[in-house]
DNA sequence: CTATTTCAAGACCGATTGGTTTATATATAC
DNA sequence: GTATATATAAACCAATCGGTCTTGAAATAG
């Protein structure tokens, strides 16, 4: 239930999309990493002048949290249909893992992931940096660890696999897999990869 | 057969041990990442003024690729023992992922990886960086794969185990343990998660 | 001694950093 | 129309960036 935009002020009215230029922000930051970041990046990438975007985000770093939480917000909304309840838990880890092979081939690859570059560049330095990742790697593990216990419940796991530190060991992995593939982005490599991890745990 | 280091100019010998001051400005690097550290920073740790600094390295790229350097040597030669071709290869690869979550523990665990931070910030956008990151990615993977091997030809590892797809995940694993490091650094879980994967390798 | 070389300290450089302010145009409500 | 609010563009700011250069002291060889 939208409704058009409701003019509660007198002046003129906002002509941007604030979401949209936190998601053209995230693409910069994501690309670049924080500190390589410099303002004229932004503006470009937002078409906003340098006013525009102070007055609407407060400043660079304030802009970089609301763009982290829009990429972590992204992240935990593919996790959710990719592990989804209602689906096969195999299937589902099957999906969660695909997903990886494919944001690590070729350009997206190289591209990396903003999350791991943010924990590498900001953690321990930025205590609003820490609580996102912290408490992103917890939704994950949360997430992956439910889909292991619905496939144990279900039979369809390995002899001794524990739901939980299997989660912890995939949570590592795909996030080493996003490192590595910064230079070694090989798709079919990736693939059978996981394939031979995930074999280790199913039956 | 060391020499006392013979004089072979006029003037004033040099007064400071090179590879001092890299190891230091190593630690810089690894502590703040490349971008953030700031000329001071580095003049600060190695005791250098900047003419010096500047005669002795060139600039603050090259000086970072010889602190790369040797952290990679460093990393490599640790590997070597503890994944040496004499040893029992499972208690090599015990000893190897325990170094891991050594480091990822505390104090050193916040400090995350000189590599894991250089790939994520530089690889794509400095060629002299990819060179570096992707051998030492082989290099690290050949080791593990050589181990992996030997537990093999030893009959130690579980059924349908490939030493060279382990390796891939091992290497994997670990990178990603030093990004969820950086923030939720607790030795038992890590611990407790490395043993978790071996066992799924080793029969 | 002189000649040579290296050192630290710091002035200096232009470029860039994140951030503020100003001037002006424009779009709304009344 | 007026008043209000927002937009852009650009001037402006102090601080910092990586890097160079100068100065003068110190340490060596001959």
């Amino acid at each position: 239930m939208h409704r058009a935009p409701v003019q509660l002020s007198r002046g003129r009215p906002r002509s941007f999309d604030t979401e949209a230029a936190v998601e053209r922000a995230m693409n910069v930051f994501w690309s670049l990493g924080y500190h390589a970041t410099a303002l004229p990046d932004l503006l470009r990438a937002t078409k906003l002048s340098r006013g525009s975007l102070y007055a609407a985000f407060g400043d660079k770093h304030s802009l970089f949290l609301r763009a982290l939480d829009r990429y972590i917000a992204i992240a935990l909304t593919r996790m959710d249909t990719e592990l989804d309840h209602r689906r096969e838990p195999v299937e589902g880890l099957r999906a969660y893992l695909a997903g990886y092979v494919d944001r690590n081939s070729g350009a997206n690859g190289r591209r990396g992931c903003l999350l791991v570059a943010t924990a590498m560049e900001l953690a321990g330095r930025d205590v609003e940096v820490d609580r996102r990742i912290d408490s992103f790697f917890k939704a994950m593990e949360a997430r992956v660890a439910g889909a292991f216990s619905r496939a144990k419940a279900a039979g369809q796991l390995a002899d001794g696999v524990e739901p939980s530190s299997a989660a912890r060991i995939l949570v590592c992995f795909v996030e080493g897999l996003r490192v590595v593939g910064k230079t070694a982005p090989t798709r079919i490599i990736s693939q059978a990869t996981v394939d031979a991890l995930l074999d280790r745990f199913i039956r």
